[in-house]
DNA sequence: TGCACGATATATCGATTCGATATATCGTAT
DNA sequence: ATACGATATATCGAATCGATATATCGTGCA
C-alpha cells in the first residue's frame, strides 16, 4: 500500500522522503499517518526492486536524466562524515520512478484483491492515471462493499449491548451510507462525463 | 490497544480466543479487522504478565474459581496428540482476566497519550467502567481533537490538487464534523444524566 | 560574526500488527 | 461412516508503528 502510495506521488515528480511523508498525511490525514518508520525502508524496497532511483534534485526534466548521485556535494560534509564509524547519510535523497516503477505503479492500481480503507483511499487519489472505464468498475467496487457492510450494520444485534456500544454501531452505519452517498456522487460525476455507456458490453 | 480491547471484554466474563476476535470485529466493524496472528501472541503477552488466566470454561463464577485446566478433557485426542512431534492444543483456552488485569485495564483506559481513530472507539465501548467526570473528559478530549482538525481540513489547499483529492478532502472535512456532531450529542446525553456540575470540582 | 534554535531530513530499533497458511476439532447432513 | 463447513488455535515472514538519535538548513538576534 505505502508503495503505490509512493509510486503514485513519484509519477507526478521527484520527490524526497520527507516531502513524500508530508504530502501523504496531509491529504490521507488522520485515516493514516505514515511513520518515517515505514517510508524510509519502502523506499529501500523500491529502489532495491528498480521501480524508483535516486536523481539529481536540480535536474529539471524528471524521467529524462538520471544523474545517478554517487558522488558527493559538499566536502566540509564528507570529511565530517569519514570521521565517523558509519557515515550515515541525512541530506537530501531525490528519488524519481523508472518505466519499471510506472508497470508496478499500474499493477498495484488495479490490483483488486486488497481493498480495505487505506487502499480505497490511496488508489482513489491516483485513480485519474487509470482509464475512465477501470476508474467507474473501481467507483463500482467500493459502492458494493459499503452496500454490503451497510447490509450488516442494519442488521439489529443478536445480543444486548450497552449503551455506548449501541451509539458507535448507530453512528457507524450513518457513516457508512455517508459514504456511499459520496461514492454514489462520483459515480454520477463520472458518468455523466462518460455518456459512451455500453453497460458492462465486452465492446471495449 | 489489543490489549485493552481483550481487557475489556474479558472483564465482562471469561472467553476464547476465537469468541474475542468474533466480538470485536463485529462492533468494531471495518475500522479493525484483528488478526489472529495479533490476538493470540497479545493473548500470550496478557498471560505472561499475569493480566489473564486460563480458567476451566465450566466455571460459572468467574474470578472465583481458577481451575488452571493443566489436565486434559479427551483421552482419545490427548492420545493423538502424543504421537505427534509438537502437541499443538487446538481445543479452546479460555481466559478470564485477573486482578492484575484489571488494575492494568484502568491504566490503559485511561491513558490519555494515545487517542488515535482506533483508541477512541475501544475507549468508548468501555468507558461505561469509567466514573462519570473520567468518561466526560474522555469525550471532551475527543471533541477537542476533531475541532483541532476540522481546522485543518477547512483551510484551503495551498497547491493545486487533482479532482479526486478535492473530493476526498471535502468528504472528509464532512465526516468530521459529523463525527463531531455525533460527539457533541453523546456529550450532551453525558450532561443530562449528570446535572451535578461543578465543573472540575474534586468533590467526587 | 557567531551561535542558538526550530524546521527540515534521514536512519534505525524493538515491538506490534497483518495476512497467509497449516492444522485440529466439532456439529450435522447425507 | 464420512464428508463438509464452521469453529478454534498456532505460527511465520513481512509491513508498519512509535520512539529515538542525529545531521543539516534557515533565520533571527546579540
Amino acid at each position: 500500500m505505502l508503495e503505490l502510495a509512493v509510486l503514485g506521488l513519484l509519477a507526478e515528480q521527484p520527490r524526497h522522503g520527507y516531502d513524500l511523508k508530508k504530502r501523504l498525511s496531509e491529504t490521507l490525514g488522520p485515516l493514516w499517518g505514515i511513520s518515517f518508520g515505514s517510508l524510509y525502508p519502502a523506499l529501500r524496497r523500491l529502489e532495491r526492486s528498480g521501480a524508483i532511483a535516486e536523481v539529481d534534485e536540480n535536474a529539471t526534466t524528471p524521467g529524462a536524466s538520471f544523474v545517478p548521485t554517487g558522488s558527493l556535494k559538499g566536502d566540509l560534509a564528507a570529511a565530517r562524515m569519514r570521521l565517523r564509524p558509519r557515515p550515515t547519510r541525512r541530506t537530501r535523497r531525490a528519488y524519481a520512478i523508472t518505466d519499471r516503477g510506472r508497470v508496478l505503479f499500474t499493477e498495484l492500481l488495479t490490483d483488486e484483491s486488497d481493498d480495505d480503507e487505506r487502499a480505497f483511499a490511496v488508489k482513489l487519489l491516483f485513480c485519474g492515471h487509470l482509464d475512465p472505464a477501470a476508474r467507474l468498475a473501481f467507483l463500482e467496487r467500493r459502492r458494493a462493499q459499503l452496500t454490503q457492510r451497510l447490509v450488516a450494520d442494519r442488521k439489529p444485534a443478536t445480543r444486548t449491548i450497552d449503551r455506548y456500544t449501541r451509539s458507535l454501531l448507530e453512528h457507524r452505519a450513518r457513516s457508512t451510507q455517508h459514504d456511499l452517498d459520496w461514492i454514489a456522487e462520483l459515480i454520477a460525476q463520472e458518468r455523466e462525463d462518460q455518456p459512451d455507456d455500453r453497460s458492462q458490453g465486452a465492446t471495449a
